[in-house]
Formats: structure tokens, sequence, C-alpha cells
DNA sequence: CATTCTATCCTTAGGAT
DNA sequence: GATCCTAAGGATAGAAT
């Protein structure tokens, strides 16, 4: 209602350490999801891997991967071999344990989920998704935050490759039933 | 030196994968050292160390750190200790085993085909996949081309629910969440 | 391939809720 | 403290170097 030119908009700010400790809380809650954002972005844009690791100003730890944190690290860390294979052993020890990303990786989630909720707010087939009652339909409502968005992920992964497989799928059965199509290079895949 | 107006500036474009390989490496380029410039900045203004590893689609190892990747790697690792101290964290680590592994399984089968993909012609994708025998492995192969389609479909709607649905399972820990934490909206981080 | 140049598109500082 | 709104600042798609 009221709204008068309340603001001039956004202003240049310098590159410097914030002072104003509020104000530096609101600006890294900001660009820390930007950030994520951007990195989300990168990821499907160039299908590539991306590993990110952001301690805050109270010193918790966020962080965001694609596929996860922990595989972009041990990738990394086997291109750059330490001097000791005791920080693989850590790896793999860290690896194991599922409780920890757990938590670190609430605000990827979240940070994915703004995304999705941006992008749209038409749902209503849910119920059609559950006619499938595939394994994933009863456990979805208890998961929590991290393995949905591991799931969200991989299901996004997975969508484009149905495509792919439809296609295989599609071509050969119209090399069974028609003989020559133009293209033949396509492998059979079911060996 | 002829400079009419060349150009029409940015355009637009989807955020999806970008099927033309040289335009990918252009916009990977780009975006790498902007997403890097974001991460320098947030590093200045709220005096936050971060890390950051890229594996670009020729699969080489790019890397941000302030102070470097591998401090960072290590305080990320050495964070959490494997043990959890959160109730719903039992619940949920019982099903992580099945589910998560299932996720990291498959988001490395994919990401492994789009490496492939990258590096030759995509050929026998599908074939590599019988060999790793995930779940969805069996039934894709006799579903009929309809059936695939439909699965395709239904999983496109399933993935725009997850949002709903992880907002809702977000929501309801919320509710269970400790008031003191500052970011109490995204659960909790580490009791 | 990385970078430069621009016209646009996108992010976000400031203020308010 | 998280989010919405608005306008200014910043990132970047496309073309060219």
């Amino acid at each position: 209602m009221l709204k008068k030119k309340s603001s001039l908009g956004r202003q240049k700010i310098p590159i410097e350490k914030i002072p104003k400790k509020s104000h530096l809380q609101v600006t890294f809650s900001k660009r820390r999801s930007g950030l994520f954002k951007k990195a989300s972005e990168l990821c499907t844009l160039c299908g590539v891997d991306i590993g990110i690791v952001v301690f805050s100003p109270a010193n918790k730890a966020f962080s965001f991967g694609h596929p996860e944190v922990e595989s972009i690290i041990d990738r990394y860390l086997s291109r750059n071999p330490p001097q000791e294979s005791s920080s693989n052993q850590i790896v793999q020890a860290h690896r194991n344990s599922n409780v920890r990303d757990l938590n670190m990786q609430l605000t990827q989630l979240l940070s994915h989920l703004e995304i999705e909720k941006k992008q749209g707010e038409e749902i209503d087939h849910v119920r059609k998704a559950r006619q499938m009652q595939f394994w994933w339909e009863g456990p979805i409502d208890e998961l929590g935050l991290n393995e949905l968005l591991q799931l969200k992920v991989s299901i996004e992964d997975l969508k484009k490759n149905l495509g792919k497989i439809a296609s295989k799928c599609m071509m050969e059965q119209s090399n069974m039933s028609s003989p020559n199509i133009g293209v033949n290079r396509f492998g059979r895949y079911g060996a």
C-alpha cells in the first residue's frame, strides 16, 4: 500500500569485512545461498561436479555438493596425493558415516528447495506418482532432508537418462520391425 | 574497428545442460571464474573460510580455497564426530543405509555416464550400466516403451513434488528443533 | 581456449515485514 | 533472523579477438 520510494536500491559496498555484525549475518546468508545457486547452475549447465564448504562466522560448516562433498573431496585428494595415506583413511572413515553430512547438507537442500520453490508452485499430481508404488513411495515422508535432496538430484539425472534409455529401446524396436533406419550404430544394451 | 551493434547483449538461457560443447566450454570457464569471485567476495565481506573444488567437463580439477583447500577439507572432515546425538538421526541413519547408498551409487553411475559421453560417443552407456545391477536395472529392461515413458513422466512429477514434501518435512523438523540455534529453520546442526 | 566488449539479465543492498 | 520489495550494481551470453 504505502509504498513510497523507500529505498535507493542496491548500493555499492566495498569488498571489505563488514563491520556491523547484524549486517554481516544478513549478507552472509544471502550471498551464501547465491553462491550455492551459482554452483548449482554451473553443475546443471555444464554437467560438472562441484563441492563447496563454507565455515560461517559462527564457525559452522555449510556445504554444497554434487554429487556429494565426500565424493568431491575424495576425488580431489586422490588427484593431489597427500604425503601420506592417513588422510585417505580419514576420508574413508568419514565416508561411512552418514550422520555428519546429514546435518552438513541441510543448507544445500534448502538452497535447492528455494530454487525449486521459485521455479513453480503448481503441484497436484502426487497421487498420480503414488500410484506407481515404487520403492521410494513409502519412506519418502520420513526421509531426512539430506536424503531428499540427494534423491531429487539423482532423480533429475535419472530422468535424463531414462530418456536415453527409452530412445535406445525405441531404436531397437524399430530395428526389429524395419531393418534400416539410417542410423545403425546403436549398440545393443541387452547384450 | 568496424563495430556495429554486433550483439544483442546477454540473452536468457535455460538452466539445462548446454548441448554444444564449444559453447559449454566457454560458459564453464566464465561461470567458474564468476563462482570463484563470488566466493572470494564472501570470504572478504564476512571473514569466513571457503573451499571449492570443481571438476571440469574434461575432468580436470579446479579449486578455490581460503585459506587453502586442504585446510578446509581437513577442518570439514574433522568436524562432526561420527556419532549421532540427535534422536531422529537414529531413525534416519537406519534408513540411510539403503537409500543413501543407493543414491550414491546411482549418482556415481550417472556421473560416470556423463564423463563417458564427453570422452567419446554415446554408444554403450547402458551396457555398462547393466553391469552395475541397480535397482532400476531389472525392471527397465522388461518395461515396454510406454511404461518407460510413463515412468519418466511420473518421475518428472515426483521431482516437482519433492520440493513440497521436503518443505513439509522441514517444517516438522523445525518444530522439533532446539530454539537456540540461529538457523533453526534449517533444523539442527551438529547438536 | 581464455578474454574483451556490450546489451541484457540476474543478484543483492537497503529498508520493511 | 528469514523474506519480500525495489532499484542499482554486477554477472554474463553472444560475438569477436
